[in-house]
DNA sequence: GAGGCAATGCCTCATTTGGGGTAGTTGGGA
DNA sequence: TCCCAACTACCCCAAATGAGGCATTGCCTC
């Protein structure tokens, strides 16, 4: 009984909730520890325990899934959440990625593939949708082509070094006239005029 | 035959290579067009041709298959690229990812896993291997907590939009005076000396 | 050969910024 | 009760910055 694999279901549908801790229960080394229908009774419940596995719920009443995924994972730090949601929408895909989630599945996701979701997130892995995995990869695709020369990418990553025209110069061997020069360019490029909103469309969009 | 899958492959190891598309070839419904040894002549050839999808090996002899992709993603849009890899370290991932791949499995998959893939990407997902998708979560995780107070956050945001004291000093209804010793608190505790280092740390690390 | 762009260099000027202080109020924790 | 962190406000000053110009040298394209 070792190799039992402990889950933990919060999911507010009474029929969807029971299912699912049926489906786990009635699987042969799998056992669903505890059910909850609201983040709130999770998060005080929960951490008294310690299940391998979280099936989190994102729309809840009250608190959401993502806000209890945030709460749970660090005094949880072995616990794997696996997030279920109707929705796909970027927004709040990444923000349950950010909050501590492993692996993020829809609702219409066949009882046997989440039964598989579960092994992945125990063997190291993190079960994405299809939909989820690639608008994950997608966020990391850079939007469109950097207009700068190459001379100005360089100045550029000075300045989000923190550099100023000095140090930039010395480090260019070129003299302070011409990096100011760039960098008014550069400006001129981004559509921006400051320091800190070229850092950030630098970060935020190519190079870094 | 319209629903045939065309696939190329990408890889200089012989064996490997014509292990692959022996494979692919003799599963219905999927056709090894093309196979390369290298990736100049992938690229020089691949842009005349359209094929689904490419499996692309990273490990090549003269320019990368991260490069490849590079190049001919911007004239395949249409085509998903399959990175194959013996090695998952954490570079080479996300520069492949960030080159437009698709798809990132690692060389030990058993072929009919890599057909499964292949029929992923076909339909809008992005496999990865599970070590794959797991650095790709674990990337957007916060890395630590944030030191600054809640009005000090909100100045940061502030910061990282480009506005000046006044600015800012105007949208939180308090004088500029106070809106600088904030910054120079907030300087201290991300231990930087400058917009640009704050807004490079406020973006990587925390808010944003 | 003309025109354009990237890269280089220079000037001036008003503003912004960062570093150094000091200090009052408030609310919560020791 | 006392202290500290957070938020507020103010002072001075040197340095950095952004905006506006102008000019030369290559290289590339039309």
């Amino acid at each position: 009984m070792n190799n039992m694999i402990y889950v933990a279901i919060v999911e507010d549908d009474t029929e969807i909730r029971e299912s699912l801790s049926m489906i786990i229960d009635s699987t042969p080394g799998y056992s669903c520890k505890q059910v909850f229908s609201n983040a709130e009774d999770a998060v005080a419940q929960l951490s008294q325990e310690d299940p391998d596995v979280v099936l989190m719920d994102i729309e809840l009443p009250g608190i959401s899934g993502i806000a209890a995924v945030s709460k749970l994972k660090p005094v949880l730090p072995d616990t794997d959440f696996i997030m279920l949601t109707v929705r796909d929408d970027d927004s709040t895909v990444f923000d349950a990625i950010c909050a501590g989630a492993t692996g993020y599945m829809l609702k219409n996701t066949p009882p046997n593939i989440l039964l598989q979701a579960i092994d992945e997130v125990q063997v190291g892995g993190s079960p994405m949708s299809r939909s989820i995995a690639r608008k994950v990869l997608a966020s990391f695709q850079k939007p469109e082509p950097n207009p700068l020369s190459e001379r100005e990418t360089e100045i550029l990553r000075h300045l989000c070094e923190g550099h100023n025209y000095r140090v930039i110069a010395d480090k260019l061997f070129v003299s302070g006239h011409t990096v100011r020069t760039h960098i008014k360019n550069i400006y001129q490029k981004l559509h921006v005029s400051s320091r800190a909103e070229a850092v950030r469309r630098a970060i935020e969009d190519r190079i870094v």
